[in-house]
DNA sequence: GATACATATTTCATTGAATGAAATTTAGAG
DNA sequence: CTCTAAATTTCATTCAATGAAATATGTATC
């Protein structure tokens, strides 16, 4: 198993490089996988990571493998408390996943990948699985990474496209039996914010029900001072 | 605003130092700040800080400063699921803040700090904040916080002496109205896992009271397969 | 309990990335 | 528009980072 990427020259950069090998499908992973997933030398890639333990980024476990540790814990709460909004979107999320039945998730970009920042708590499907603090690829699609690149300067027939539209719809883009719509996010000065969606089973949502959450969204999420155009 | 400590040497360790410096009291820090508290100089921390907002560890704000970021979700959100401790400490704790109508909280040592995993969702006192990830430093005391040092192999009378209690009392300690007893957790195996406490407004706890909570506690951990000695 | 294999850790001479003082630019206040 | 403070860029010097090789540790296998 070697590397899908070269990694990077800086010091610090390569550290965050190891700990962008974490992910929910790999939580544990040992020196020798870190080092040829990461493509850095076992001796830096150890290095690096006494120093990541040091810090409890990272612990090591009894077998010797590595996980992301509790220091992690400290700036996510950090970050939650600084971000508005997540506390202002989540009322909002409440009620449009009550009035469509379905679930309803917001995401933001950061670099390559798109992070869920909050998601309602009512329609659980064992099937499709959104966590808080999850993250994949902007490359893996969805109708979030979708958006996200389109208002984020991607340039692109098919992203001008969705910001001509103002939505974007999939249909077992990324998990073969759903649907979602997505739907960009502005602060009130024109900011955007990141992409609200909604998903739900394909067979439960016709294009034309998801094209109507859009002015459900729009209404609901106008009480917190967001808007769905700039 | 000098630095109270002399940064470390490698640029990893650099870079999480200044991560370091944010906390719930220090949510936003401008380039000056973060240079003055980690005692960097401003263009090694300016470039420290680029790759620290380009892998979303940090984002920076519209009026310059700076301030953790998402990315830490998406680790936390990694770390909560790797750590078995965290899901079979919480129905424990909800029994028990339940049974001592209290807050029960758990935290783990990670390097000099303590951070808050777990706490009960009933009893919330607007004068004692404890958030899930909140962390303060050790030598600001506490009952958990004198409780994990103990117990992390920390030398000293004092630590010798709750080391033989098996547990740890504190009165107006971190805060002046409140009074809490800290307990060691440990892993079947014997492993020191962390602190758990029970705390509450100090008029209505006596220490014979908190000594009580003791025996309470003992009992629901070990539902989890958990222990209060080794 | 000895042998072999795999993974983790340490070492150290070489190299190149990190450094920070100074110069320059940008932004806000008056 | 001018002044001041903060942010950013530059670049010659230096010191920390590097990684190949040697060594150690652990764990299956016979």
């Amino acid at each position: 198993m070697t590397s899908s990427k070269r990694p990077p020259a800086g010091v610090l950069d390569r550290g965050l490089w190891l700990l962008s090998q974490f992910s929910m499908e790999r939580k544990k992973l040992p020196l020798k996988e870190l080092a040829s997933l990461s493509g850095l030398d076992k001796a830096t890639a150890l290095r690096l990571l006494k120093v990541l333990v040091d810090w409890g980024y990272l612990v090591k476990n009894a077998d010797g493998s590595y996980s992301p540790g509790p220091s992690n814990l400290r700036l996510a709460s950090i970050y939650r408390a600084t971000s508005n909004t997540i506390t202002r979107i989540e009322a909002p999320i409440a009620r449009i996943s009550e009035r469509v039945g379905q679930t309803t998730a917001f995401f933001v970009r950061s670099g390559e990948e798109r992070i869920c920042l909050a998601r309602d708590h009512a329609y659980q499907d064992f099937r499709y699985f959104i966590e808080v603090g999850g993250s994949v690829s902007l490359s893996e699609g969805g109708a979030a990474a979708q958006l996200l690149m389109a208002y984020s300067g991607e340039a692109g027939e098919r992203h001008d496209e969705t910001r001509g539209r103002g939505y974007y719809i999939s249909r077992g883009e990324r998990n073969r039996h759903f649907a979602s719509v997505a739907m960009p996010l502005f602060e009130s000065d024109g900011q955007f914010l990141g992409a609200l969606t909604i998903t739900g089973l394909a067979v439960d949502l016709p294009d034309d029900d998801l094209i109507g959450f859009v002015d459900i969204v729009r209404a609901e999420v106008a009480g917190a001072g967001l808007s769905l155009s700039r």
